[in-house]
Parts: structure tokens; C-alpha cells; sequence
DNA sequence: TAAATAAACGGAGGCGCCTCCGTTTTAGTG
DNA sequence: CACTAAAACGGAGGCGCCTCCGTTTATTTA
């Protein structure tokens, strides 16, 4: 823990020749991903890697050629989630009216971050030690989140003066609140008291679920 | 590393009732910090347990009686280095001129801080892990160097007019500096330098050293 | 001093980490 | 298709972590 040098992100000029990957070498890559971020969900950042090559039909071996440090595994798997996050706004945005988009990908951050909550101690070492992972991420997510925040303003069916920063940095009260054993209903309630707040004064009123 | 709880120190009762130890047990238990200490001086915070338990000429069972978990070894070890070096502080009081003693302390702590700089990472996250470590050890040593600071001030070899907490907070700019090989150099010289300064205007000139 | 008992010891065993290197597979090439 | 070089595979082996429990030792009591 102590010497080996940080797993910082390799290169500076964005991605020059990532070369592709034999056939069978990106299967296997692939289905290691997929079987980790299975692991970690349910065991932890802890979880056994030679579980997970097991699991994935491949010989430790090949587990660490692809990710030399479970530090490079859990980064992956971190950043497929989080796009996935992302892309479920889209995704929602597509399918729903704007506001209600808005509300269901809020609660499914939330849900989000509920999974989070256990490793948060490791997952705030890594991303304190990899700042490039952490600019990254929380980049792209505030992007997603400005998005769906737009779009309900434009549409008129929640307030138009607020800003997306101001929704995320109440969102933010959810990291720090604490581990209570009802903290799910607590931020599921404080989702729904922010959107009533959002709505409030809105020129439209929402055609919407329940 | 995830799920364990925090190794917190255990009482808030200020040490009811710590239980004498067997005398074998206590005698283990030393030389267990002994060897530790120099090991973690040596390798690093992960030097093999198995290791120290060896030349210690105990069972790895006794370590881990004594010490559940690696970061309880690392506390122990930590919070009595802290020790020494504030005891240094008196005994360099006792020996020397008032101003003298001060520079020779902070010259040694810059050596203390030196055997600590590949640690950083992992001694970081269990001094942000363990808040009652920081303030303790962080309170213990301020307390040192202000009695050499007071003291000088009052023999009049430095000026009177600055606080010990400043000189602290200049001390601290080399925890921040990089790690480059001349670091060490540096670090002697922002010592020498910011003696200097303390001097500047003293009542008595110093019948000093070099 | 001897017996009794609570305290401490210590290492075998099971598991996970990670490296190293002989074997297998893939993607070109004629 | 063969053939070949490069790429990828995989697991044995060595080491460290940590637990569990039968054995040893210090202390207390008589």
C-alpha cells in the first residue's frame, strides 16, 4: 500500500493508439469487467479476485495482465457505471417528459449512490488519490444532470431560475448525511421535497405519475 | 479494507481501568513495538507482519493478540515517535541555550518528517481515518514546540513578538513540498533561514554555533 | 512450595495476492 | 489452407494475512 506508485491514468495526449485488443483478449476483458462489477456490488471493493477470474472463466493470470492493480479494475468498473448513470439520463429524457425525466434520474442517483455507501471509505481513498478520476466523473455527471435541468426549464413544467449546480449541490447533502438504517427514505423523500420546490411556480403543471 | 470498522481508540473515559499486564505479555508486547517500529522505519508501513513477529521471537499469533489489525501496530508505533521527539524537546531544553534548542528540535523534526515522506500516502489515511490520532499527536507536538519558542523568547535570543503557532505553520510548508531528491537540503535551509528571522531583533545576540 | 486457574503463547492451516513462464490461440502471410 | 510470429492464456508456487485452538506459563491461593 505504501510505495507501489499511484495508478494514475496514463497518458496526457488523449488516448493516441489505444491498439485493439485480439479477439479473445477482449472477450475475456470484457467478461472480467462484467463479473467484477458484480463482486464488488455485493462483496465490496474487497471482493476476491481470484473469485472474480473464476467466475469469469479465465486464470488469475490474465486477470492481471488486463488490470495490474485491483486500484485499475475498480477505476473501470467505477467509470462504466457512472456512464451508465449518464446515459440512463438520456435515456429518460427520451421516454419521459422532461420533468419527470428530472425526478426519476435523481431517484436512481440516488439509488446510486445507496450501493456506494459501503465502500465509500476505499472509493474516497481512490478518488482522492486519482484526482483525474474524480474531475472526470463528477464532470460527467453534472453535464447529465444540466441536461435534464434545461430541459424541464425549457419546457416550462418546473421553475426556470434555478441552476443545475444549485439541484446538485442538494443532491450533495446525500453524501454526507448519516449511515442511518432509513437513509434510503430520507433521500428518497428529499428528492421528492426538491422537485416539489422545482415545480413550484412552474408555468405548466406536470401530467405526471402517481 | 472496506467494510471493517474504523480502528478508533477505544474509550472515551479517559483510561479507567488498562489492565496490568503479565509480565511476559507486557515484555512481548515491547519488543513487538520495538521491532515494528524499526521495520516500518526500514520498509514501509507494509512490512511483512510475519516478519516482525519473527524477529520479535514471537508467535504471529501474540502480534496479532496484542495488535488485531495492522493500523493498531501503526498507532502504537506512530504515537510513540510523536513521544520521543516532544521529549527531545525538553531533554534539548535542559542542554542547550534557549534559541539553540529550539533550531536543534525543529532541525530534528525535519529529519522525523524525512523518515515519514515515503509513508505519506498510508500514514495520511489513517491520520484522516482517525481523527483522535491527528488532534492528539498534532496537539502534543505544537505543545512542544511552543515551550522552546516561549522559552527563547523569554531568554531574549529570539524577539518576542512572534507566536509559536506561526512558526508552525511554517514548519508545515514542508509537508507540502515536493519530493524532490534535494528536499532534504531545502528543508535544512528553510530551518536556518527562518531562525534567522526569529533572531532578527532579539535583545541578546546568541553565543551560538557556526 | 504445590496445586489451580486464568492468561498468554504460537504455529498450523486455509485463503488471497501476485509473479513467472511454459503452453495455447489468434491474425497475418504465402 | 499451412505456417509462423506475436499475443494472450492460465495456473503453480511462494509469500503474507489472519483465525483457531491445543499447549505452556505466570500468578494466586492454600
Amino acid at each position: 500500500m505504501a510505495e507501489r506508485p499511484l495508478a494514475t491514468a496514463d497518458e496526457k495526449p488523449a488516448t493516441p493508439a489505444p491498439k485493439p485488443l485480439r479477439a479473445d483478449a477482449q472477450r475475456n476483458r470484457d467478461k472480467l469487467v462484467e463479473v467484477a462489477a458484480q463482486a464488488f456490488a455485493t462483496d465490496g471493493v474487497d471482493a476476491s479476485l481470484e473469485e472474480i477470474a473464476r467466475q469469469a472463466e479465465v486464470g488469475i493470470g490474465t486477470l492481471y495482465r488486463h488490470f495490474p492493480t485491483r486500484e485499475h479494475l475498480v477505476e473501470i468498473v467505477y467509470r462504466r457505471e457512472v456512464e451508465a448513470l449518464c446515459l440512463a439520463a438520456e435515456e429518460l429524457a427520451r421516454d419521459h417528459p422532461a420533468d419527470v425525466a428530472l425526478e426519476l434520474w435523481m431517484q436512481r442517483f440516488v439509488d446510486y449512490i445507496a450501493t456506494k455507501r459501503g465502500l465509500a471509505t476505499s472509493l474516497r481513498i481512490l478518488l482522492t488519490t486519482n484526482s483525474t478520476l474524480f474531475s472526470d466523473t463528477s464532470g460527467r455527471v453534472s453535464q447529465a444532470l444540466k441536461r435534464l435541468v434545461e430541459a424541464a426549464a425549457a419546457a416550462g413544467t418546473i421553475r426556470a431560475d434555478v441552476d443545475a449546480s444549485d439541484v446538485l449541490h442538494a443532491l450533495g447533502g446525500i453524501y454526507s448525511a448519516p449511515n442511518t438504517p432509513d437513509w434510503r427514505d430520507r433521500s428518497g423523500r428529499l428528492v421528492k421535497l426538491l422537485m416539489d420546490g422545482l415545480r413550484f411556480g412552474a408555468t405548466k403543471a406536470s401530467k405526471v405519475p402517481r
